[in-house]
DNA sequence: ACCTGTGGCTGATCAC
DNA sequence: GTGATCAGCCAC
């Protein structure tokens, strides 16, 4: 290959064994090692295990043999022992003679941290054996309360093109539903697929399985070498501001991937999903084979599962057609990452960034036989530096930014972990910034569309990462964080920013706004990029690069961190959660972007007209229910909300109180869409509130007088800013 | 059992 | 009414 990154011992680890798929705890003391062949089977190596743990002091005096390690961090003793369960037994012996120490708790991440391997090496993503999987459930009838859901459909696919429904007989339910699960196992068994991946595998279809297999007494030994049964625990996920529980389920020897988690993770970079189900993903992406049947409800699917129509058929084939594709498209980069990181496909999935490159670290510091530091007292630290210096309409606006500013200070000012003896930090740091530059180079050069493909998932993981390290300094649970080194980061920040603030205003340009690496400016009179560029870059210090990188026909400057663009093309750009947000119903946000135009192109004027047509059809019940409805995410599962109201830790909410009422089994992570109906008197939303799915458009019920006293609101936020200019500032920049 | 960071805005609710 | 607080979402 003549990509050398994989050749990096400090991100890929120190052992190349290539081809590893899977690992799994085998026969006491060992490990059970999955290669992929070239020819596409499958070998099993049994290979000794040594999980270890990091000791505070000597232990000898518990009859313990440990190594004195390098350096004189706090956990300066290795204690290596030969199986997992003597482990658990060391672990134990510590704990209860009340020693410090650390020890990871996923034997896979022992195994690959001892030796230096990771999954995946010089494998290509097509030779992964990817299965997938979907199961449709008959919704509990309401005549028949006492029954159970039971599986309408299993079906399965795989990365090579295979497919095969199982439908189960509904006149012969029980009988059907057994041999089903047995084919369903069997065909795991025989096609030995490395990953299962699902649509909600974790909360909706393993559970539906594991429960209707228990209820027919099914085993599902879906284990790689025979005898390993599915297993579940609760677990947690923090994915930006949302906290999704789960049951995390394991099997050994495979992984399971959930595209419900790899869409939740890819839209908090681009916030760009309308919703988390399938079907809106795959509308996002354009991968619906056919719209119609995609979006059957619970019911006509039902029906169409009784009348054993064609329809169902091609409903229930085109979920795991939809699910593969989906999952061709946001696999890449944890499949890269899975060569790098010391853990299971499955964990690196889950795994956050900080983690991640602790995780490094720990590998680095264990080969190198170096002692490690105690997790440190977390500290609050200032961030980066934010500020508006004008609202209202601007004309011919800049942008100048700082090319990874927090990446360029760290190393520019040497704003590394005061514990990093090995200086991993520094290494990592330089060596990512040299291959993404790379990757990204040889990615333009590359003629051949999947390596290109390969490139650019390359180069946008080592973006990720390289974005993660300052952040990993201010990460409580990191070994080597360090908050001083985090806010000596910032500080630099602030005031490289200060500068360029203070620079530009000196040459007569009128800075907009500003926020940690980047300014919107209008420029002095007759100014040229190159010069401005130049001159501006000769401020700085060596290794910190300002790129002068947009120029804009006009900005609408509302409040930090809110503000819309106009771009030469006429394409209106929008910024901020109080412009945007989703938590805006869709007539506003929509009102909001066409006002905002209207502001730019210098028509406030027609702002008026805007307003009434929007009354209008408010008034006229003209729009579809989906423009008034309000879609809000659940954070706290049920019960902790009910708990939290009940000591009036939080207010009531429209959404929970409505998931309360529909006695369904809503999860945090799921989002409840409502509108605000009309009631005889004022009372607070959350008891006008009503589900989007119980609108009736024969019989509409919504609020006419709440959205247009909202839609007034609106404008009357706005109003000052759209009239003529107010300020002696404001008069300058929109001439 | 799990966890990158800080800064900022808004709507809904509730205590005063 | 007003201000405080919380939850949710967004920028970087």
């Amino acid at each position: 290959m003549e990509v050398e990154f994989e050749k990096n011992t400090l991100l890929f680890g120190a052992d190349p064994t290539p081809r590893i798929v899977a690992i799994e705890l085998g026969e006491t003391g060992t490990v059970r090692v999955h290669r992929r062949e070239t020819d596409g089977s499958t070998m099993t190596d049994v290979e000794p295990f040594h999980p270890f743990v990091w000791c505070d002091a000597d232990v000898v005096d518990l009859g313990i043999e440990a190594e004195k390690l390098a350096g004189d961090l706090k956990y300066g003793w290795l204690v290596t022992v030969d199986s997992w369960k003597e482990l658990i037994a060391l672990r134990n012996g510590l704990k209860n003679a009340g020693r410090d120490f650390f020890a990871f708790t996923d034997p896979v991440q022992h195994y690959l941290t001892a030796t230096g391997r990771t999954l995946f090496k010089d494998l290509a993503l097509e030779e992964l054996k990817r299965m997938q999987i979907e199961v449709l459930v008959a919704p509990t009838s309401r005549d028949d309360p006492g029954r159970d859901d039971h599986i309408m459909s299993i079906a399965l696919s795989d990365n090579t093109g295979w497919e095969e429904l199982l439908v189960v007989d509904p006149d012969n339910i029980e009988e059907s539903e057994r041999a089903s699960l047995k084919r369903l196992t069997s065909l795991i068994s025989e096609r030995d697929p490395d990953v299962i991946e699902g649509h909600d595998l974790f909360r909706v279809h393993l559970p539906l399985i594991v429960a209707r297999a228990k209820k027919l007494k099914i085993k599902l030994d879906w284990g790689r070498s025979g005898g390993g049964f599915l297993r579940s625990r609760p677990s947690r996920l923090q994915i930006a501001e949302k906290t999704i529980d789960y049951p995390k389920f394991t099997i050994e020897g495979r992984h399971f991937v959930d595209t419900f988690l790899l869409a939740q993770f890819y839209d908090v970079g681009m916030r760009s999903l309308a919703g988390f189900e399938r079907i809106d993903v795959a509308r996002h992406f354009d991968l619906c084979e056919d719209e119609a049947i995609s979006a059957l409800s619970g019911k006509e699917l039902q029906r169409a599962y009784l009348e054993n129509s064609e329809t169902f058929r091609r409903r229930a084939s085109c979920g795991v057609r939809e699910t593969r594709a989906l999952s061709d498209l946001l696999n890449p980069s944890y499949f890269i990452q899975a060569q790098i990181f010391p853990y299971n496909y499955q964990d690196v999935i889950v795994r956050g960034n900080a983690t991640r490159i602790n995780a490094l670290f720990l590998r680095e510091y264990f080969r190198q036989r170096h002692s490690i530091p105690e997790l440190p007292m977390s500290q609050a630290f200032e961030g980066g530096y934010t500020d508006i210096f004008f609202t209202g309409v601007a004309r011919n606006v800049w942008h100048c930014d700082i090319a990874s500013l927090y990446p360029s200070i760290m190393l520019q000012f040497e704003c590394f972990p005061a514990t990093d003896q090995l200086q991993i930090f520094r290494h990592l740091l330089t060596d990512l910034r040299a291959f993404r530059l790379e990757a990204k180079a040889k990615m333009r050069a590359e003629q051949d569309p999947a390596r290109q493909h390969h490139l650019q998932a390359l180069q946008n993981t080592f973006k990720i990462l390289l974005n993660s390290f300052y952040g990993y300094l201010g990460f409580a649970q990191g070994h080597f964080a360090d908050f001083d080194a985090a806010a000596r980061v910032t500080q630099i920040g602030r005031d490289l920013l200060k500068k360029m603030i203070d620079w530009l205003n000196a040459q007569g340009a009128q800075v907009i706004e500003v926020d940690t690496d980047g300014i919107y400016f209008v420029p002095p009179d007759e100014t040229a990029v190159d010069d401005l560029h130049k001159a501006l870059a000769e401020e700085l210090p060596a290794g910190i690069d300002v790129e002068i990188d947009e120029q804009f026909d006009a900005m609408f400057s509302y409040k930090a961190k809110n503000y819309a663009l106009l771009t030469k093309d006429g394409e209106v750009i929008i910024k901020g959660g109080a412009l945007k947000s989703r938590g805006l119903e869709k007539f506003q946000r929509v009102f909001l972007e066409e006002m905002i135009k209207l502001i730019m192109e210098g028509r406030p004027e027609a702002i008026a007209d805007l307003r009434n047509e929007f009354e209008r059809k408010i008034r006229n019940r003209e729009w579809k229910i989906d423009m008034l409805m309000k879609t809000d995410t659940l954070q706290d599962s049920l019960d902790k909300y009910r708990a939290k109201i009940a000591s009036s830790a939080r207010n009531r909410a429209a959404a929970y109180e409505l998931a309360l009422a529909s006695g369904r089994n809503y999860k945090p992570g799921d989002q409840i869409s409502y509108y605000i109906k009309a009631t005889p008197k004022k009372v607070p939303a959350y008891e006008a509130a009503k589900l989007a799915s119980e609108f009736d458009p024969e019989n509409r019920d919504e609020n006419v007088d709440y959205y247009v006293a909202k839609l007034d609101d609106l404008v009357k936020k706005f109003s000052s800013l759209t009239a003529a200019a107010s300020t002696p500032k404001q008069e300058k920049l929109a001439l």
